[in-house]
DNA sequence: AATCAGAATGTAAACAGTTACATCAAGCAT
DNA sequence: ATGCTTGATGTAACTGTTTACATTCTGATT
């Protein structure tokens, strides 16, 4: 390491001045070719290394997004945050990530400290829509898309799927199948209005096919493995259990699957599981999941370029996307054994 | 956003001087209260927010760290990278992510930007140890760890596991239920010293069980689901097919497991399989996967703590770190047929 | 009364780039 | 010859902090 050599040293070696150096650098054209060649040359020369920090700091642009997930450990936000970092990187910045672990106190912390850093702007998956964080910096109209949310509310950007829409398919589904008694593992409303816009679209399907809403059929826990199990198991014990479970993501599938078969049940001949999200693995079981894919990868991508044109001020007003989620059907669902 | 207020409207509005303002905010004990207090007050009173950028270009300190790893949505890279991001951030440091996709031209890119980005130290999982990279950052004494890795060459600090006594647990595992044809899915050893050590470790307990090494039962693709599923196949179509297989990573295990389900194998009867990682869905898949756990958030966090000393001088040496792996014993390994 | 230590605060340069503006020479039309 | 345009380059101020050093003041010690 030791001492870095800067755009003066470049200069006295190629005897220019600091601003014919700074031009080579960004925007070669505006020099003579003679000069460019022996800018060039003075930079190997001393080993000289751009300054992003410096560079930031002049113009003030730091050139970094801010990125507040759940966790990064959970592989639906792993593959989002790598849309983010693809096209972030496509356009020479880099993306500063805060785990916020579903707590709004965490939250209001990250957002603070990433401000701090000078991020241009952020790309928050919130626990709290009505927490004071988003309002004050709409407020501010700082930079900010919500991703995995739908919200169209008081000028927020928003890019996420039509979580209703693919609560009704997922239960349409199961109903095309011949069940009527379909129970629902769904996530804490109080989370965000992904949860509550997948049971909605479940209450409304059945209410479009006749069926009667049961509330005991469903369960309402956290978007983890356990609790999919749990509420299996809870569900699998009523004196009328369901014949089909619609699952707010897949990892509560997953552990809805292994409780079931924890109870000696056969699937999906004792139980037919819809997920929702799409993660790979879902594939590599056995049976394998019938599911909602959610376009992760590609929300990241539309969000950050959404994101950038903001910061760019491209786009001034707010923006609303919705993509499409896509029925993708396995083995986890069939008809109901009754009706064999 | 607009024009953002700085530490002299700060000083202005408390009249003191820049340098005091200042000092109430990296060290507050050494400003009278009542300046002090003064101080504070203006900074609410103009909405001040600090400039970690200016301050990190005046002291020629970013506090970031730059992370290089084949792909942030493999969940074992996830969660080490949660474990390093969980300690820069106790120490106020950042983390700015690249994702290499195993391409050794990714990374020369990635620590290129980030050299530009300043960050002060690198935690590299890298894809080719003897490529330019290390040895120059080694060369210009430049803070590095290397994660995933044991290398104990050239004074390269590394934290990671031991592969090679992981491979032969899980060989071991394999034998005392009594198998003797044992095949391995391997990883690229072209790709790491990882691959080679599992590997290894697996030759060597063959050998030391008396059981001859056939090359037939071994197979290197990449760890992905895909190549597992094909790997399982291609071994299971052998005259005389394996009885256990151990993959080299969960991946690669769960994708046997489905590939021999689709030959019509029943699991775990007809095959065992052992895989390595830990990653938390092997619980839930069924049968379980029996597995070496390998402590990724553990590591990540361990690594970081190197680092940051190695950054702060407080070690010159460097450090090599083995961390134990663990059998974890589960469902998808059991006797051979025959011997049942 | 003179000296000194120590605490509190101020002064101003430094960090490594960018950029508005100025300068200069060459080429060209008048 | 004069003025005008254009392209290439230089000058120097600016970005928001930190920090070595200087200054001022208070109170204690001689």
């Amino acid at each position: 390491m030791g001492i870095m050599s800067t755009i003066r040293d470049v200069a006295r070696i190629a005897e220019v001045s600091t601003a014919t150096v700074s031009r080579v650098i960004n925007s070669p054209e505006k020099v003579s070719r003679e000069t460019r060649e022996n800018v060039y040359q003075a930079m190997r020369l001393c080993h000289y290394t751009y300054n992003a920090l410096a560079r930031g700091f002049a113009t003030r642009r730091s050139h970094s997004i801010g990125l507040i997930i759940p966790t990064i450990t959970n592989p639906i936000f792993a593959e989002s945050t790598r849309g983010i970092q693809d096209v972030a990187d496509e356009y020479g910045y880099h993306v500063i990530i805060g785990n916020s672990d579903y707590q709004y106190k965490q939250e209001e912390r990250l957002v603070a400290v990433l401000r701090e850093r000078q991020v241009e702007g952020f790309m928050i998956t919130t626990t709290d829509l009505r927490g004071k964080v988003i309002s004050s910096l709409l407020h501010e109209r700082f930079p900010l898309v919500l991703l995995y949310s739908t919200v169209r509310k008081g000028g927020i950007s928003a890019v996420g799927v039509d979580n209703f829409k693919g609560g009704f398919r997922a239960t349409e589904h199961l109903v095309s199948r011949g069940h009527r008694r379909i129970g629902m593992l769904a996530g804490k409303f109080s989370f965000s209005d992904r949860s509550y816009h997948r049971w909605y679209g479940y209450r409304n399907c059945l209410k479009k096919y006749g069926i009667s809403y049961d509330p005991q059929l469903v369960v309402q826990s956290d978007y983890s493995l356990a609790s999919g199990r749990n509420g299996a198991v809870r569900l699998m014990n009523l004196n009328n259990p369901p014949t089909a479970i619609f699952c707010a993501n897949d990892y509560i599938a997953l552990g809805a699957m292994e409780g079931a078969r924890q109870m000696g049940l056969s699937l999906p001949d004792d139980l037919s599981i819809v997920g929702f999200d799409g993660i790979k693995i879902g594939s590599f079981i056995t049976p394998n999941l019938t599911t909602i894919l959610q376009p992760a990868y590609e929300m990241g991508k539309v969000g950050t370029q959404v994101l950038l044109n903001q910061i760019q001020q491209k786009i001034k007003k707010p923006v609303h996307i919705l993509l499409e989620t896509q029925l993708i059907e396995r083995q986890s669902t069939t008809r109901p054994k009754a009706s064999h």
